[in-house]
DNA sequence: AATAAATAATACATTTATGAAATAAAAAGT
DNA sequence: ACTTTTTATTTCATAAATGTATTATTTATT
């Protein structure tokens, strides 16, 4: 009989792949079983965060990381941050914020303007426009954020909190 | 004084978004920023998998989902798959795996045939150079997720495994 | 048996994201 | 002062992913 996984009762979508990798570390002997779940559990969760969100979002003109920007300038003194801190902040490459930028910018949510001290850097701000819209999206967004962790209680959230800041500093450390 | 999150002094990389979150929380009282704040390293962690995933794969012509479809038909009896069962075993889009499919059947590593019984269905299956290629490329990529959970002891990896299972299992039951 | 409803996969248009190169300004080295 | 190197951002071409509509087939209903 196959050695089940840890938890296997929960998390019925994720029975398909459950059963694939503990087929594939049969084959294959070298295979990680636990590690390698990680990363899927890991990738699953956080499509399902990102689609939640997006459905949430879409009828606000925005996607989740369209207003992950937007929250990082909000939460950010003056409302302003360069484009570097937006991708420090949000994990996005540099590309990706400069379309996001010209989007959020189209829609008037934003300002660009040239830092006067260094010329190199580029200021963006939330405007008066951005800082209403993230206002009226927060509450929604907060909401469907919160559904996904609802079965968690609040030891269970610290405890991932802890753990998966534990990994990103093991991922730091990777070469 | 502003109260510090559980594990402050891990993940330098988190940083920033932890100041912005912080300070989005005292501007927006209803804000809860530990869910906001789970989502967020959620959404690092999967990124920074795929990052190192794809810099492994990238000189064997795959990148982490193409990767991910190929290791689950390798983990099927048969190696064998409808293009249904492959969207259930890595949470992809269809019109994803349908793209996803075409490539690695450019590359000769999958073929496709219409299934006998149901004609509505098609079987994806492993080629002998796909299998070839997935041998090849598991080590690498083992190693390579290994070391993203590296700083995780046995316990904590089982933790973790239970904890991502139970918010999937709370992200099924939203609407 | 004929028709309607459901399922499986794909096609197409569009959006989202990335890598690599280009541009520009500041900082460091000579 | 002048050249080199580093830092910050954007541009451009390309890849990856998604939503919606379409086609084909099976299952259910009458």
């Amino acid at each position: 009989m196959t050695k089940s996984t840890p938890a296997a009762k929960l998390a019925k979508s994720f029975a398909p792949a459950d059963a694939r990798l503990a087929l594939t570390a049969q084959r294959f002997p070298a295979f990680d079983r636990e590690t390698v779940t990680l990363a899927r559990l890991t990738n699953f969760v956080a499509k399902g965060l990102a689609n939640h969100a997006n459905r949430a979002l879409k009828h606000h003109g925005l996607n989740h990381t369209g207003y992950a920007v937007m929250v990082m300038l909000f939460g950010s003194s003056d409302q302003t941050l360069t484009p570097s801190q937006l991708v420090d902040a949000t994990h996005e490459k540099s590309a990706n914020i400069t379309r996001i930028c010209d989007d959020l910018l189209r829609q008037g949510l934003i300002s660009r303007e040239v830092d006067a001290v260094d010329r190199r850097k580029v200021q963006v701000r939330l405007t008066t426009a951005g800082e209403k819209r993230i206002m009226e999206i927060l509450p929604d967004v907060v909401a469907v954020t919160r559904n996904n962790f609802a079965l968690l209680d609040t030891a269970e959230r610290l405890q991932l909190d802890y753990l998966l800041r534990k990994v990103i500093e093991g991922q730091e450390q990777m070469p």
